[in-house]
DNA sequence: AAATATTTTTAGGCAAATCTAAATTATATT
DNA sequence: AATATAATTTAGATTTGCCTAAAAATATTT
């Protein structure tokens, strides 16, 4: 079971998967945008996984990670959680900083590294922003997590998830006070922008359509 | 100062630095055994190397790190030993199997990182095979270690490195608790074939000559 | 259903890092 | 000093991952 993959390729098998939650079989030009590569390129390396057998396809039909597939994407996406979590717990960087580290971290093959990694860390069941960590079979805990949009009035909750990972977002977020683990309850809402009065941690803050969109909560 | 330098460069700097420590100018087939590969490899990676101005170079007379080239190996080496410090200190790696994982490690680009690294180590000023890691400017405590073949008769010394990183050395190291920090004192020598009675920490060990030029120690 | 637009694939090339085989230079031996 | 041996370099290929331009397939409009 040795991983015998390129760089390249653990970075598109991670794409792939990513992709595919979403929807349905992954189109080649999207692909090509999330790699930041043009169209030919990814139908070249489409061809090369296929015949590795990472991922199913048939021509112009789009791609979908094999069986084999997703377990390598949960072992690279467990990889790059973990070491997010360390930056983050350990290290002390800014969880708005560790996204692109942790994109080289991933890629260190060594069984064992991983496994005392987890053991040091505590084998935590979530990353900085709320993303369920793989464990070493790639099962993650799926925790009912929903939109601050849909929390109801006066129901406490805790935050657990970002929709996005974007540093504009992460900074708002900090700046805001509304850190992951931080304790939330829905106190007004307005209909006019669907903004709305939320208390943090006892503090009542004010938050835009767009900033409740992106956050999510698991409810208490 | 971006280091743009790919994985396989940053090797062969790497391993210049190494050979040219016992000695003069690099010879090709040296560098080719070093680096696992074929002579002809090794002319087409070091005409790179030069025209980067990594390195000095005439053809036929064999290579030197250029002073860019020094300060980029001890960045690389710098890394290395502050991996295999956490490996060791922080995730309970035996000290004999980080190296290869630390090779990979080594890779990562991100000053930020290292910094944050360091300073969660504590600064260390040595790896945990006893080798100096070089601070942020590329500085390392040359610390006056002596053979422990010639550590004279009852003088306490501590173990500080040993002269190479083969695991059978290692292995045979660990069964005898000869581990780097500890306090050896030669209490005999015997002349028939150098072998010697040393005490580890309070226990008597009976060591042999090859074992005792493997390790380096500090006299206090 | 035909024409147009979009998406995807093919064809042919390029740079990096390696290889083998052959040529060249340096070193050692007689 | 001439020759033999060893070390090094050059020449020509290969593989990986990417590119551009053109062709083919699919999807959308009219």
């Amino acid at each position: 079971m040795i991983s015998n993959l390129t760089i390249a390729e653990e970075n598109y098998i991670k794409a792939i998967y990513h992709l595919q939650q979403s929807g349905e079989l992954v189109a080649t030009n999207a692909l090509a945008d999330q790699m930041r590569t043009k169209p030919a390129s990814v139908t070249d390396m489409i061809k090369k996984l296929k015949s590795k057998g990472w991922v199913d396809y048939e021509k112009y039909q789009g791609v979908q990670l094999s069986e084999l597939g997703t377990q390598e994407a949960l072992r690279i996406i467990r990889k790059h959680r973990l070491w997010e979590f360390f930056l983050v717990e350990k290290l002390k960087f800014g969880w708005d900083e560790v996204h692109e580290v942790a994109e080289e971290l991933e890629h260190i093959n060594s069984e064992l590294l991983i496994e005392k990694l987890d053991a040091y860390l505590g084998f935590p069941k979530f990353d900085p922003h709320g993303d369920p960590i793989p464990d070493s079979s790639g099962k993650m805990e799926v925790q009912l997590q929903i939109n601050l949009i849909d929390l109801p009035l006066d129901t406490k909750a805790v935050i657990k998830a970002v929709g996005s990972q974007k540093s504009e977002l992460l900074e708002l977020l900090r700046t805001k006070n509304l850190l992951m683990g931080s304790e939330v309850e829905v106190k007004q809402r307005y209909s006019f922008d669907h903004s709305m009065d939320v208390v943090v941690n006892g503090q009542s803050v004010y938050i835009s359509q767009q900033l409740a969109q992106a956050l999510f909560v698991y409810p208490l």
